[in-house]
DNA sequence: TCGATGTGAGAGCAGTGCTCTCTGTCGAGA
DNA sequence: TCTCGACAGAGAGCACTGCTCTCACATCGA
């Protein structure tokens, strides 16, 4: 059956509660993200926001979700499969890099430090793996297609999940561990990078951010062997 | 002059104050470490913390500094000269981890999320670049000994700051800007590598956390050349 | 000894997340 | 068509926060 009146306005009121709370998430960030404030932007009581959020961290985590899945969706946008392996890595980094930099406090929500006394529930977990699904696709595609070069088949069984050997190529017998750890590695690698961009930890070491995050990254592509 | 029976009690009780506020720190993380609670505990009006840490953010960044001395001090216990670079490396790797581990909330503090509407004072550089000129000593140290490899001689200036070649090892010709870029590059990834461990977006993907950071340190050394 | 300085306490302000109660409205079933 | 129950919003209130101000007291140097 089709959504009644109640539910068609209730939705709206959701989605304008979390536009506000992400509008006040890019000025102050999430520690300072005020529930009143946002009722105060909607004209409403505070108590009233509590009909459509239990809680605060409930905004959060709506947040958070939404958070994962923009920056998915940039990821995946941004490769090409036609592309060459180390030109698609270099645009699924770049994507993650730009969707970062115009959105510092949605990165710092998903990548900082965690909220003191949050967990961030079972529901984020499919959002926040599609860049790693993404940049797995590039991997597996790469080694599909005979552009990974051959390792020595180094073993080392144990270090890499199941679940993560899925999401990065899933089997293939140029994708042994050596290359899923240094996958594994490049991914976080990329984490750190922006991570020390964002937060200021290059300080004055980095004079060229566009170029030394290209460098960066192409480092990390011929380490995998893309 | 000696210090007078009041200076010393003074600083006495800031010293006491900050153990009260580190204790408080590991237990309920930063972004709910409250002045409040912190007086409680020592049994004093919260109006009296105010003659000795202006504010709240002044607490925080006395917390900051203690931080990152503990841990560079901790990178530089670690770091025995007389062994092979690639060790070196390694052990100060480990260190880090170590420290972090131990105290993932100070961790946090200092290299995750930034505290909005705070902005590190400039007190905080040198203590914040001590695991950096550490890790900068060894690699220095293994250029001078003629254990980095020879590379292409590849030149891309500017990409590193004046500061950063002074940290990263001096000027030595087996030092150049390739070197520099994977070096800052290894080091922002022990940070992606740490902050994925502590903040959980490993989740299951990594099976035994020792090992794969082991390996991932190990594959960092021989990107830089150790 | 006296005045300047340092110190702590208490009250109070504006803000927070959250709960509870009360009122009004809307819509589906009798 | 009427009624009753589910739902939405408002307001007051609780316990908490960082921070400021004033007032009383202790200490110490001239």
């Amino acid at each position: 059956m089709p959504p009644t009146a109640r539910e068609r306005v209730r939705a709206e009121l959701t989605a304008e509660i979390t536009a506000a709370a992400r509008r006040q998430l890019a000025e102050v960030g999430a520690a300072a993200l005020s529930l009143r404030a946002v009722a105060r932007e909607l004209g409403m009581a505070s108590s009233a926001l509590y009909r459509y959020f239990p809680s605060r961290d409930d905004l959060l985590t709506r947040l958070i979700i939404d958070g994962y899945d923009a920056l998915g969706a940039a990821a995946e946008a941004a490769d090409d499969p036609a592309a060459p392996p180390r030109e698609r890595w270099l645009a699924v980094c770049r994507a993650v890099r730009a969707w970062a930099r115009e959105h510092p406090h949605e990165y710092a929500l998903l990548y900082g430090s965690p909220v003191p006394g949050y967990a961030a529930p079972r529901d984020t977990v499919p959002a926040a793996s599609r860049v790693g699904v993404a940049l797995g696709r590039v991997l597996g595609d790469a080694a599909r297609a005979g552009a990974l070069p051959d390792t020595d088949g180094e073993r080392d069984p144990g270090l890499v999940s199941e679940e993560a050997v899925a999401v990065l190529g899933g089997e293939h017998p140029a994708l042994d561990e050596a290359v899923r750890v240094r996958a594994l590695l490049a991914w976080s690698a990329l984490y750190g990078t922006l991570s020390f961009e964002l937060f200021g930890h290059f300080a004055g070491s980095v004079q060229d951010a566009d170029r030394y995050f290209d460098r960066a990254m192409g480092e990390l592509a011929g380490l995998i062997g893309l």
